[in-house]
DNA sequence: ACACACTTACTGACTTGTAAGTAAGTTCGT
DNA sequence: ACGAACTTACTTACAAGTCAGTAAGTGTGT
């Protein structure tokens, strides 16, 4: 007994439930979800409007708004919703660890070459994250934060180094690698084969900090 | 005679002029830039305001349209702009050649430190850039190509390296580093130390090209 | 005299968000 | 097993604001 007065009923409900979501909610906001990532990546989230996120999921403005909040609650939720399944095809939770890591950043960016949608939306995202008072700015300096201690991690098992700045050091140049290639490769894609620069990249990095351990 | 209609009476006159601009015309579309410079910095091109602008600039937006025909008009000369100043600090069109460009790269990075609205305009304007039909986006999409030929052929010089792609991938890296740390470095500025990284960066790339050579 | 450098005033297109209403689903007392 | 009471999942309609762009006018420099 005791009621547990549950106040998540399911994920993360702007409009606070009380009872349960009904059967076919989480789909509907999924749809809503998606069409978020579509229109955010193509628009970016200023001018990204919310009526045409609506009509992508077949719904009004209003509905969103029903779900969401606000534009604001929208994005954020766009936002942890895309971290849960990472890149489809890769298996997403998937906390690879060591080596297998590093292979693992090469696949999802060799992924990425086909989900061109995905790589424009956090392009856009992450640079227009760092203007005044942006909704994403505190996602993207957590996720930067994260992946930094992550990735250095991996490359001290891997090359043996204990140097704790060069091996943030390292972890920060290729994460800046991997954002600043998409945004060229965004705009000029035969130019750019990013995997192949990717791992030439981490096997080089990986050879220097063996070198100095 | 003859009258030779000079279509361009000094700038790039979006309003069609006919006879030439008064006297202290030039100064107060040098301050339009600069107050673009700092509301598209902060706010992105999107949300950035014509009125805020003009405010910044003392006068009315109407008088901003009035220099620059429409807003994607003043971004246009506010990119160009930007080129032919750099870094205010910086020599600017001194196009340094050999490894001094190379070093160039490094001050530049180093200015940029204690220039944040600078960063923040050239990081939120690329990432934006990638979406559909941005104005900015021929220009970026020129400029990484130039930037990646321009650079290739440095590390070319520097490293006696021939290979072609190999200079290329390298130089693309190069700029990927540079672009990709401003936005970490936006976020988390005590993080991340630019100059330091990327100067690390260039010799170890100018050392693996040499030996491959 | 005439273009230039603006200003004031206004329009129209979009925007997000809210209010109110409706149909369908869920829960619960009996 | 049934219906009242209530929620959820929307919709339509609207409020309120923001913004780019235009038109017409005013003063000033050459």
């Amino acid at each position: 007994m005791v009621e547990t007065a549950r106040d998540d009923p399911r994920g993360r409900p702007a409009a606070e439930r009380v009872q349960r979501p009904q059967a076919r909610t989480t789909e509907r906001r999924e749809a809503v979800l998606k069409a978020a990532m579509n229109v955010f990546g193509a628009r970016g989230y200023n001018k990204g409007a919310l009526v045409e996120v609506a009509e992508q999921a077949g719904m009004t403005h209003a509905g969103v708004l029903h779900h969401f909040g606000s534009k604001e609650g929208l994005l954020v939720a766009m936002l942890k919703y895309r971290d849960g399944e990472e890149v489809a095809g890769v298996p997403a939770r998937a906390q690879t660890e060591g080596p297998a890591f590093l292979q693992h950043l090469v696949d999802t960016v060799e992924e990425n070459t086909h989900r061109r949608g995905v790589v424009q939306a956090y392009s856009v995202l992450s640079g227009e994250s760092v203007t005044d008072g942006h909704p994403a700015h505190d996602y993207f300096q957590e996720r930067f934060h994260i992946l930094r201690a992550k990735i250095a991690g991996v490359l001290g098992e891997v090359s043996g180094s204990t140097d704790e700045q060069e091996l943030i050091d390292a972890a920060s140049s290729l994460i800046a690698i991997m954002d600043g290639l998409q945004v060229q490769w965004l705009l000029e894609p035969e130019a750019i084969d990013m995997p192949r620069i990717l791992s030439r990249t981490i096997d080089e990095l990986v050879d220097r900090l063996r070198a100095t351990a």
